[in-house]
DNA sequence: GCAAAAGTGTTCCATGTACACCCATGT
DNA sequence: ACATGGGTGTACATGGAACACTTTTGC
């Protein structure tokens, strides 16, 4: 049987909060087209590999980050005959999380990676490659839509975080305040998470991030970290998931309309 | 630039609602793999079409529905390598909704088509082709979700319906019963339906399904259309989608956890 | 002591739920 | 007349929002 041959790619949108700030890794194009131009890290899809492999693949080569350290979840496929000026290609685009990430270091043919505030792409000041600029906009939709019907906003902390932490992570991706004295009800009732045990509670060394995590960006010393260990105040009592990996909230987590 | 080489194909999850059970669209296979088999219709993606496109002339080829006269969004992509045993291919599964089907005829290497309770898929009685038995499953769970969040529900309903019909197709799909006088209020309140204009309600000639939708098929006369037109009771107003396409709802009706 | 953040209590209000009840029509 | 389903009213329970307040620690 004869088919149409194309070429089947993965692109990651990869979001993390660094500096308060709501961040996607871009890289920068190194080959035509699109030379220079900032686009979503990716690749070809292998003959033996599945899509979540690729995914996963390309991801641990573009930024170094280790297997498992991020939570990756597939968003779409995009397939319009004009979206490679080189050859009929779909693309099948993911969207993922991780705490924090290493200095970024471009790989392969990415002449550069960067952290891009996500706000600056939504303004519709930054023009990605290709229909990425339409993969983000999807992609920070579903992300946004997500935090309030299962758990991802812990993925984009360390394994054991505070409440605080937590709490900072909606405001900062939903751009909004929410009361503590509620998302503190929240967190103790969702039934999503539980208290890190009383050990890991107390040995600083066991409750820290993994290495590769705990690298503060040098010229942004005031990583988010910092604000979930406040030096002044009642010291933190610091929660994780429970079981693991994110799940579905039993109750949504509602936020306003109208929120940027 | 070199590149493994891919098939890539739609498959399309139809949905509808007959005899006031919740079926989906199954073609039985007339070629080889799983010959005899039952599967999603769909096929190849022609090199110069998108994504939609394809999946839309295959619903049209497969069902001979009008364009248009379904309701039809994508699902995921699926690329296991060994999902296809002939060759690479990567799946971009749709799921899509119709108010009634023609008697079903079979197109194409199809050698019939069926209209099959989705039950029946669930209760694991059914073994489908490929990798479809995972398709649907995943289709099924997004049409129940998106109940709860979207006025998809209209789809299932000609143009014009009583809130009696649109409530019977929540019931239906959520296998639930609902609290009539409460769906009422949900459908005068949610701002996604406006009452059908007066002539539109009086003119049953206007206000009827178009013509391919109102064949009833012959050994199943008792279809959910009659359940909207009671002979007894208090004649039903009328309701449309407001602005056509559905969208968003402002809140959500919820379904109580523990629902098929 | 004071500032800052954790964490709890409590009130108020919006929304959902259950159910009684009225209404309009066909047989 | 009365059975049937459309449609409304209403009382109660639940859950979220707002905010006061207490607790614990670093400076």
């Amino acid at each position: 049987m004869d088919y149409p041959p194309f070429a089947v790619t993965v692109d990651i949108a990869l979001f993390t909060i660094q500096d308060e700030t709501f961040k996607i890794l871009l890289i920068e194009r190194g080959g035509d087209p699109y030379r220079g131009d900032l686009a979503l890290p990716g690749g070809f899809v292998l003959p033996d590999e599945d899509l979540d492999m690729a995914a996963a693949r390309e991801l641990e080569e573009e930024t170094g980050l280790a297997d498992g350290a991020w939570h990756l979840e597939q968003l779409a496929a995009y397939g319009d005959p004009a979206r490679d000026p080189r050859m009929r290609t779909v693309t099948v685009a993911f969207w993922a999380i991780t705490a924090d990430l290493p200095r970024p270091r471009g790989g392969g043919d990415a002449a550069a990676a960067h952290l891009v505030p996500v706000a600056r792409i939504e303004s519709g000041g930054l023009r990605l490659a290709f229909d990425h600029n339409r993969i983000v906009d999807d992609a920070v939709k579903e992300v946004r839509s997500g935090l309030e019907t299962t758990t991802i906003a812990a993925q984009f902390c360390p394994p054991a975080f505070t409440v605080a932490r937590l709490r900072k992570v909606y405001e900062t991706i939903w751009n909004t305040p929410l009361d503590p004295g509620n998302f503190q009800r929240f967190v103790r009732d969702s039934g999503a998470f539980t208290p890190a045990a009383a050990a890991e509670r107390m040995d600083p060394v066991k409750a820290a991030a993994p290495s590769f995590l705990s690298e503060p960006s040098d010229d942004h010393p005031e990583t988010l970290e910092a604000a979930g260990q406040s030096r002044r105040g009642r010291p933190a009592s610091r929660w994780v998931l429970r079981e693991g990996g994110p799940r579905l909230l039993a109750r949504p987590l509602r936020r306003k309309a109208g929120d940027a």
